[in-house]
DNA sequence: CTCTGTTACATTGTACACAACATAATGCCC
DNA sequence: GGGCATTATGTTGTGTACAATGTAACAGAG
């Protein structure tokens, strides 16, 4: 006896979130193997393409808010993978760097995108491309409005 | 100095998740004011048009485990939105219910889905069917892969 | 009827996620 | 150089998520 724009059939939101469920389960297995969590993961990405950040560039790139990153780098750090240090120049900032181990976990890595990617598409090329595009727009959308 | 295909801004999975969180930052305003989080919503929207549920029917419909729909139903019951009841029939087996209140709600909440829409979509009526299903059909790939 | 496996749900433990607040260092205005 | 807003990070509290485990109720085999 719904209103019919209620039904949660209906709801994209409801796809997408339940799209980013099953993307995390799909991970689960392989991020295992190397000991850390998906928000780890996309932390170790960012720190082998840039080798150090700051928390605020971390916070910034993955979009996490410090309440989120703080405690995440603390367990990263008890499983070293990381290690933090305060600059001279400004004893506020601490600054994040890869530790030897942190470092070698991006050659286990290295299997990791295509793997994901097959279990996305299976064997259509084109179907990747459409969707990250579909994403970026849809992101890029929601943050204009956000800041409205 | 990063393998090519472990950048953050390639990562297909980077992209679900941050719509993920942008969308819920997205719902966050207008479900404050109906008193609720995104996944008691969609508790309600399952409960607005079934009138009544098991424990294991929401799970299931929902994608979410025991672990968490469990506590949440507890917190929607102390809230006053759902009632609970074990089956004479079956004893183990709990019947989730709308109150008045929870009832009520679906009329404040009726403005949500094209509020949403707008925020996702500006004026762009084709691009919620165009994610729609490129969503349906990346999740549809990844539970098919999932069960293999 | 009893034993045993299964089912439905709840609980525990770990890890996000974010709002709100706390803290310490910095920069700047005078 | 003292006061003060700002900045960078950390902490607390609430609410998901899910694996693993616990528990009571049910369902059949013998």
């Amino acid at each position: 006896m719904a209103y019919e724009e209620l039904k949660l059939e209906h709801q994209l939101c409801f796809k997408i979130y339940a799209l980013h469920r099953e993307l995390m389960a799909a991970y689960r297995p392989l991020l295992d193997e190397l000991g850390v969590t998906y928000p780890q993961y996309i932390t170790l990405l960012y720190l082998w393409e840039y080798e150090e950040a700051t928390v605020g560039q971390l916070c910034n790139a993955l979009g996490l808010d410090t309440g989120t990153v703080s405690p995440l780098l603390k367990r990263m750090e008890v499983n070293g993978l990381v290690a933090k240090r305060r600059l001279v120049s400004d004893e506020r900032t601490v600054m994040v760097s890869l530790t030897e181990r942190g470092k070698a976990l991006e050659e286990e890595a290295r299997s990791i995108p295509s793997h994901m990617a097959s279990c996305l598409f299976g064997d259509d090329e084109t179907g990747a491309r459409s969707l990250a595009s579909v994403l970026d727009q849809t992101i890029r959308q929601l943050v204009e409005t956000r800041k409205q």
